[in-house]
DNA sequence: AATGAATGAGACTTCATTCAT
DNA sequence: GATGAATGAAGTCTCATTCAT
């Protein structure tokens, strides 16, 4: 086959330049987690990468660049996993649990891509237009969060949430406390651990506890033979 | 009164070192909160406030200098206003709401304020030395978190918050994903907004609401048996 | 031949890149000369070479990198001529004899060098660590001052030199009177011969010459009786 | 009387600015002597000194001022003691080896002096003009060094020295050599005196040692029985 | 595709010095 | 006479980026 011959160099040029490209964001992201993303220059990560600052411009037109590279990886990653655990499970309370569980193991696994996205927010979110990050958060939840307030809409109608929340707001509370005490453990927790002297996620988890206790539906009436 | 003449250039040179430093500091938040803290330059400072570089290296040392000063005076602001409606409050639980309330009101009016403290949460407290952090944080809550968590025990003797709080534990927890949720709604809410068209105060009560939701004691057996 | 193909670019590249730092380094020899090390900065050096300061800064780290660099090629251009004419000489006195003389000739044809070395001294050699220097002065004189001291242990020896010399001792006084009388006279010899109105050498020679007178051995009662 | 009223102010203005004079060199002195002339700023001299710099343009114009005023305070000095032992010798070659022995205890006993000036040699002596430094050292030796050219040309009539010797040639060419080595000994001496491990004025002792050796007349006639 | 060389732009900082009070 | 404030001028050095090979 013709073809092979023309596709056996295209794919080595390809594996190479795959491997290449590695090689900086491989530096990059030690600098960055090492450094904080500013702090970091673009000739300390080719000096870092073994390349040459003129090697590094065929790969990334500048330090966004590199940064939203890391972005799109962190999100596929994460959107993956998330939505294992979840899928098969049954009440709609039982499933909030499980993708909480599963950003507290989250915050174990992954402290640094955490940090960095708390620095992302923190540094980039200001400038890049809200329509790049949309479509980038709609990347992390495929359907957006919406599939998040529709497990809220299941959750009131099973009686195992609350009856007087607003899927909505209650979404974006809840997401936005959950994500905003992560990163803040991921970015400051090393220094509060010291403090205080149990691990992150410990203090994570109780956070959790309380949320949900707070969305459970008052179990009064069922379990109070009593009361009939 | 001779003195009075000593006294007058004595405080007409330190109030016009004082206005002066006012300026810069003026200028300079206006540049972090328009770009960001990283992405302002001392020239810029300088020339915003129109000041040459000389003169504005006799009052501040370098950029940190400039972000550390604001960090002392959010946190004195901060301390100040946050144990005014607190003191006078009855029970616990109500003491609790009423801190939580403040926050709320904080992230409307001081939105820029608590912006800042994100970011420099996110790219300035890896650098500096934890002690650093830890006496600035004392500063905020005179006593430390000491009065917070003694809240907690207290709410747990008198019946209004969940027995099986670990107080110190959980005032990590809450204050973390509290003060989390409340700087990365100052810092991305307006996109956040934009996207579900609702004030991001309005998020954050609700997050309050859960959070004391779900730290409130299970009311059911007790209370309620009258009700019927 | 394929490799030459090869080889040219290497070649290019370096002769290249010599050429480059020649010119910085002709550049700032001129200015160190007229106007004396200190007095002259970087962007002086810079703009004598007709280079941009930033494509400076890709051969030479600073100004001291650049002293230095002269040190280094000082250094091996003199320790390499002072070893010639002393080699083949026979007595040790006449060795002695041979190796003054050419610092004599050295103070005539580079003044400027040994001005260099004399602000060197003067300025620098404070700085520098200990170590730096002498493993500096171990090339001038490869085998260090031993072979100096060997010769006066020779002449000792052989009786053309004093009996009551000290090698060690003697070497390091005559050096160090030598060298601080060379220095001294490429240092400001200008105006002491505007004063006295004879060249400069024609002093260093004397002065050589009364030491040698003082090292010599007293010839009289031995190589004289016949005389009578 | 009344012109001690109108005294009396002037007196303390003079002493109180003369107090303030000495403050300013005194700091000056101690830097200059830790770092070297250049490498001291006029701000740092100000702040040692604990004058503010526009207090202390009252009292020097730049730096070189402040050099200068040194200098002028040495030359005072070294003159003043340079004649104190010789003047009453007897024969020439001895009041030429007090002069020498002069200098050999000046090193030892003012080390930073003689730094400063081989310092100044090697820094200042190219840029003023020649009269500047002639007039000078006219000030060190009154009469200039005619008067130990003088001392040589005795020496040779009292059959101390050797005959051979062209007095004013001789005079430059051992007053350098001894000027040189006792410069040179006190600037780099503490790194050679580390290496050879012996005081430094023992080889300076050494040097005029060697040096008077060679300026004595040959005793040959006196000691020799065998001549008669 | 890799890279050596070059560089414009500019950031940060220091210093000597002046001047009004 | 002392000094606080201001500042022009300059110096050192870094960085992102381009371009020719």
């Amino acid at each position: 086959m013709p073809p092979k011959e023309a596709e056996k160099p295209a794919n080595a040029y390809h594996a190479h330049r795959e491997r290449q490209r590695r090689r900086i964001l491989d530096a990059a992201w030690k600098l960055f987690d090492e450094r904080g993303i500013d702090r970091v220059t673009m000739t300390e990560i080719t000096s870092t990468a073994g390349v040459r600052p003129s090697t590094m411009y065929q790969y990334f037109a500048n330090k966004d660049d590199i940064v939203w590279a890391f972005m799109r990886e962190l999100i596929q990653d994460a959107s993956g996993r998330a939505m294992q655990g979840v899928d098969a499970a049954s009440s709609a309370l039982t499933r909030l649990t499980a993708l909480m569980n599963f950003m507290a193991n989250d915050l174990v696994t992954n402290q640094a891509e955490i940090r960095f996205m708390a620095q992302f927010d923190a540094m980039y979110a200001r400038d890049w237009p809200a329509e790049r990050l949309i479509s980038l958060e709609l990347q992390i939840n495929p359907g957006g969060f919406q599939a998040f307030s529709e497990l809220i809409r299941e959750g009131i109608a099973d009686g195992s949430l609350r009856s007087d929340l607003d899927p909505d707001l209650t979404m974006h509370a809840v997401m936005n406390a959950v994500i905003g005490a992560q990163r803040r453990l991921a970015s400051l927790g090393n220094k509060i651990e010291q403090e205080y002297g149990k691990p992150i996620d410990r203090m994570f988890r109780e956070t959790i506890r309380i949320l949900l206790l707070g969305l459970r539906a008052p179990e009064s009436p069922a379990p109070n033979p009593q009361k009939t």
